[in-house]
DNA sequence: TGTAGTAGGTCAAAGGTCCT
DNA sequence: GAGGACCTTTGACCTACTAC
């Protein structure tokens, strides 16, 4: 820590920018609750401010020294860095895993920091072993798989940018409606839809045989529908968001939704926010998720479960080897399945009771109902079969 | 952290940037403000001092280890600085401030050596602030985690024996019967009164409230029974076998029992046969599936949470590193959901058809209904409960 | 051949631990 | 609870290797 350092360098940067917005923030609205008006506070020579994004640690906004490990950083957080990954240290959280990680209070809680190094693209690998040089240094691509962090998170954030085009979200969650039983299904539709632009998006899943191509999308779409609002619904205690912008509250007038919602809040929604679980991590669930080797009728199972294995190993790594975080995180997927049951049975009732009526692409993807050629037709996948009786080329966008 | 400042920072005139004003430094601050010995304001010359510079400690001349918190200090005085500065100690002298402090006078006025402390150098900025726990030597009885890979085996073990003398197994696979709904009936109710056994030899089982395990015990019963059935069912390809010696064909007489068979040695026999699942892993997953936290109605959520943590961790621990089986042995848990959900529904529908007469264990532990104190009974939980209004101990042997 | 960038290493002086 | 002998961690500063 060098001298110039003082609490106003946190004026100076950016750290959004630099970060991935979806875990530090809170850490940073607390910092942000003294600088936000820096012009008023001290005029500080411009000489003493770190230009640069570079010139700042991403772990505590100490002065950076340049970039280590991948991520850049001062001296301290380096030297921790490398000694906890040299040592293979398993540090725990005394207080809720949320520490604030910073300059002055770097030293309290190893394991929020460990994490923060992690989660500001330190990567472990790139600490060598005692007294040995990494001889080829551009080596990015590691791994026997071809699926990769990166590719999940940019399927993740186009089909986000293609969602924001369809259904723009309102800020205010005081102003959003209250689903009715047709917005609920409405909104499954959308996400549904939404799904299979995500899926394409994903080269491994273009290369599959068509038909599981069309295996896969119907196999798990339920629990999609659920990860889905629940990642929405992360913010929330007592409403889970739609993708149409409408929200379910747990104490609603539509009981049998209302329970489907509650279940999500408790089961899913506040466990991963217990964990502050990041994209890269829900990312990899998705996948996991989707790609079910049990999926019946598949043509290439083995090629599917391999590719489960790769995703499982990559939310390995995107874990950053927190003790028993990448364990928590897979047994998601138990109330996942369970609650995606649940609303695939309320759905049925109400179509049922005639309540609702249900979409044929609702009807083929989450109640398992064979309505001649929805699923192509919808998904385009339909077009090349025509075309060439043994397709089996990625189509799509 | 750079320590810039040196000992003549106390000459600055702007003690109250340095100082606290609040109380024993507050009087320092005055000797120093009015200096009525001019030796007081400066540092004591090190020639002054007994004996060699580096080696002797300024405040009690004992020997040095070193500089702390600006003067060469012993250990003492350096752990009785830290701690006057951390608590914020304010001592007041019971003599006239002229205590001589040396090895072994130190202790007996720590108005007199704090002072000395500061006026041999010492800066009250130089201590930090306290930093997370080290906790390497002691503690390695990792106080949270109460269980063991070895006490789950042995409940394994002794569940087995106690199965050996009720039921015991023929050798010849060829010879044995094919099993008929009521064997099938037969059969779990044998292997849930066998996972009751198995609870009560986890003291960490029988520690949690009455109506917390009664909840446990029939929340993932299902997934235990098939659980089971799949680890005696490893050697078979063809066949699974039940724990009263009947078998199921894949292609047997009864179709909807062996749909579930099927399933049985598709998603769950040959995954886990192909990974080679050894005992301690397996029962670790039994382990996990039990401690359920989002079972309904519990009222030690938190503590059922932390016991399948620690759960999960023993079996990734068990996994000894080798990339990928932990992950994949945690996706076990959605096949086996699932086929524990097509199971309960072949039951109930069964039932519904009059070919099964359920026993009221079974209604109670599968189908999820509640018959009036039938789990109690079974299991002698309610003897104690009878005894004594609000038993909460352990009960059993 | 130099220089920027980022690995690796060192050790004084912080820290914490735990028996007395 | 405080003292202090003893051990761990931190981080400022340094060298070394590689790519341009």
């Amino acid at each position: 820590m060098k001298l110039s350092g003082t609490v106003l360098d946190l004026n100076s940067t950016d750290y959004s920018s630099t970060l991935d917005p979806s875990y530090t923030m809170l850490e940073f609205d607390n910092l942000r609750v003294f600088p936000i008006d820096t012009e008023s506070v001290i005029p500080d020579p411009p000489s003493l401010l770190p230009q640069t994004n570079g010139t700042v640690c991403s772990i505590c906004a100490d002065r950076a020294t340049g970039k280590h490990y991948g991520a850049s950083s001062c001296d301290g957080c380096k030297g921790f860095f490398r000694r906890s990954v040299r040592k293979n240290h398993a540090y725990t959280c005394r207080f809720s895993r949320q520490c604030v990680v910073d300059k002055d209070k770097r030293n309290q809680c190893r394991y929020c920091r460990l994490r923060k190094c992690f989660r500001a693209g330190m990567r472990k690998e790139a600490v060598q072993n005692e007294r040995d040089r990494i001889s080829s240094r551009r080596g990015e691509g590691h791994g026997l798989g071809t699926l990769s962090i990166s590719v999940l998170l940019q399927a993740e954030a186009g089909t986000h940018q293609f969602a924001a085009l369809t259904s723009p979200m309102s800020c205010d969650i005081n102003a959003k409606k209250i689903a009715g039983v047709g917005d609920v299904c409405d909104s499954m539709k959308q996400q549904l839809l939404l799904l299979v632009e995500w899926a394409k998006r994903i080269p491994e899943f273009c290369s599959l045989p068509v038909d599981d191509r069309v295996s896969l999308l119907r196999a798990h779409s339920a629990e999609h529908l659920i990860l889905g609002v629940t990642r929405r619904s992360l913010p929330y205690n007592e409403i889970i968001l739609l993708g149409n912008d409408f929200v379910i509250p747990v104490s609603g007038p539509e009981i049998e939704i209302s329970r489907v919602a509650a279940r999500i809040l408790e089961e899913l929604v506040k466990p991963l926010r217990e964990l502050d679980i990041t994209d890269s991590e829900f990312a990899c669930i998705k996948t996991i998720v989707f790609f079910a080797p049990d999926c019946p009728g598949l043509e290439a199972p083995q090629t599917v479960r391999r590719l489960r294995f790769q995703a499982q190993v990559l939310l390995d790594q995107a874990t950053c080897e927190q003790r028993g975080r990448f364990g928590e995180l897979l047994l998601i997927l138990s109330p996942l399945q369970s609650v995606a049951w649940q609303m695939v049975e309320s759905l049925q009732l109400a179509r049922i009771l005639g309540e609702a009526s249900v979409d044929s692409l609702l009807q083929e993807m989450l109640l398992g109902e064979r309505v001649a050629g929805t699923l192509e037709q919808r998904t385009g996948f339909d077009q090349p079969r025509r075309l060439h009786k043994s397709f089996d080329q990625p189509i799509l966008v």
